[in-house]
DNA sequence: CGATCACATGACAAATTTCGATCACGGCAT
DNA sequence: ATGCCGTGATCGAAATTTGTCATGTGATCG
């Protein structure tokens, strides 16, 4: 008794655990925390051996948690939360100022909230003021100076060299079984908005590749299109984040969407120490998890 | 900055730090962790150069905490807070019953009330029924089996083998400097009460060693008989914790007070998993930290 | 059935951590 | 001043922990 309660959940365990549960895997955790496989998973073992339990359900081929692995992963979220923010408390400087900030609707539910919340508690007197717009409309506001910086998305060959890469994402053509798309006819649409640069895309290769696109919905969020999709109204452009099982996605006919990377855009000759240290703070977010964590 | 950001708070380290802070210095909390002096020495160095800030301010020669330092301190309290109890609350086993405990005023105001608040937390079926008395009443409640245990001060050779002991504890003579106590009068004395066994043992005495005391003041809690003491109303017995630097300890004259102890004593003949753990739990604070940390 | 993916395991090398001994410094009493 | 503590820093050696490479196992898929 006294030997386990004597032992210590070492932090870079928890965030093995934390990484393994974000990344669906002990190969892919191990990628993103810098390690080899074997020390991850050695890590874990020796993890669980201190702690007398299973945590992994390694019995099917799916890397399953255990009820007390789940159990772990809420302290260890809670324990990280702290140890992170520690972290940062100590090097901080004091920073006062105005950021002015740039959000997707996507990226507004990711750790990016609690990257903000925190850098709220730490740095009080700089006031943050976030406006979530579409990516093309942020990109307009950072060229006018109305922003010094925007979390947006773009092509993975627009990618500059000053942007910081969140995370990638593919984007696949998707309709629901019903409705089915005669070789004639012209192809019923689904998009975002006006400003949508899927939809950009989309309408350009209508014109090169022949495709004969209408566009018979618009909407400005990500759900309206899932539901539009799945009631079989037509195809549309999304990311794998918002796939659903009764979804079908069309691999013949249309080209192959271009990949997109999420990233953060700085405003042009924008100085400004809380930027740059709140830039910091997600690029060092990354680092560690080897991407953003998109809240499920 | 990535070097330094990608560094991690040990857990152990902070456990040091808190032990320092605890315990007022290198040397104790290295006795309290059962690690050599240099040991603890090493880690907080690591710790300071992971960090690269001081966290302990060694120019003079009692060892303060720099603002970093207490900074961290409190983070560590948090993290280790959370840590401590996902140890137990992965190592728990289902528990419902009742317990009836009883406590001291003194003891209230501890880290026993952390240890009670998790309990509650993490065996939500365990109904605890505290009660606050006196030492003596404590005792006799325990043996009617009024109680399960109880946390009860005992003079330091009254100490059962079955008893837990939390920490130890010096009583001394103390008076207001205004208050003059020439040879032949008999001594104004403030008692805590009737039942108060520092009051049994201060009367027996008066009558071994000659010296009459009149007690001149009851008052069921500290607060009282501090206040009573510096208005120099009398002398009194008390313990370190209550000491004010305007108090004057009287070495002459009086017998030196008994040392006391601080122990969790279980009624006779209960069998109570639930209590069990908890006495288990506390121990278990115990032999971490070597003592029970007393709140400010 | 063979290829592949994902994880476990064992041996060994590298790093970190600990210990014991010793040194340095600041009070404190003589 | 002059020795003592009491405390903490520092050093080299030993012990422990942690990570890597190579390899083994089982499950899945075409």
């Amino acid at each position: 008794m006294s030997e386990l309660n004597n032992r210590r959940l070492e932090i870079d365990a928890l965030r093995a655990i934390w990484a393994i549960r974000h990344h669906g895997g002990i190969t892919r955790a191990a990628e993103a925390l810098g390690l080899s496989q074997s020390a991850v998973s050695h890590k874990i073992k020796r993890l669980e051996t201190s702690l007398g339990c299973e945590l992994l359900n390694r019995k099917s081929g799916a890397t399953a948690f255990t009820t007390e692995g789940e159990e772990l992963l809420d302290y260890a979220g809670r324990i990280l939360g702290l140890h992170d923010e520690a972290l940062l408390s100590l090097s901080k400087t004091t920073l006062a100022g105005r950021i002015a900030l740039g959000l997707t609707e996507d990226t507004t539910c990711s750790a990016l909230a609690h990257i903000l919340g925190r850098f709220r508690r730490l740095h009080p007197d700089v006031s943050v003021r976030t406006q979530v717009r579409m990516s093309l409309v942020l990109r307009a506001m950072l060229e006018q100076g109305e922003l010094d910086a925007a979390i947006v998305q773009v092509f993975a060959h627009e990618v500059r060299p000053t942007d910081v890469i969140l995370f990638r994402e593919t984007l696949h053509w998707v309709k629901h079984p019903s409705l089915l798309l005669p070789q004639t006819a012209s192809v019923p649409f689904l998009s975002f908005h006006d400003d949508c640069f899927y939809r950009h895309w989309a309408l350009d290769i209508g014109q090169d590749g022949g495709i004969m696109l209408e566009t018979v919905f618009e909407c400005a969020s990500a759900a309206g299109i899932v539901a539009a999709v799945n009631s079989g109204m037509g195809v549309a452009l999304l990311n794998e984040r918002h796939l659903r099982p009764e979804m079908q996605i069309i691999t013949d006919r249309f080209p192959v969407p271009p990949d997109l990377v999420y990233v953060v855009r700085r405003g042009r000759k924008v100085r400004n120490a809380a930027l740059d240290t709140l830039v910091a703070e997600i690029e060092s977010e990354i680092s560690r998890y080897g991407g953003l964590a998109l809240a499920s």
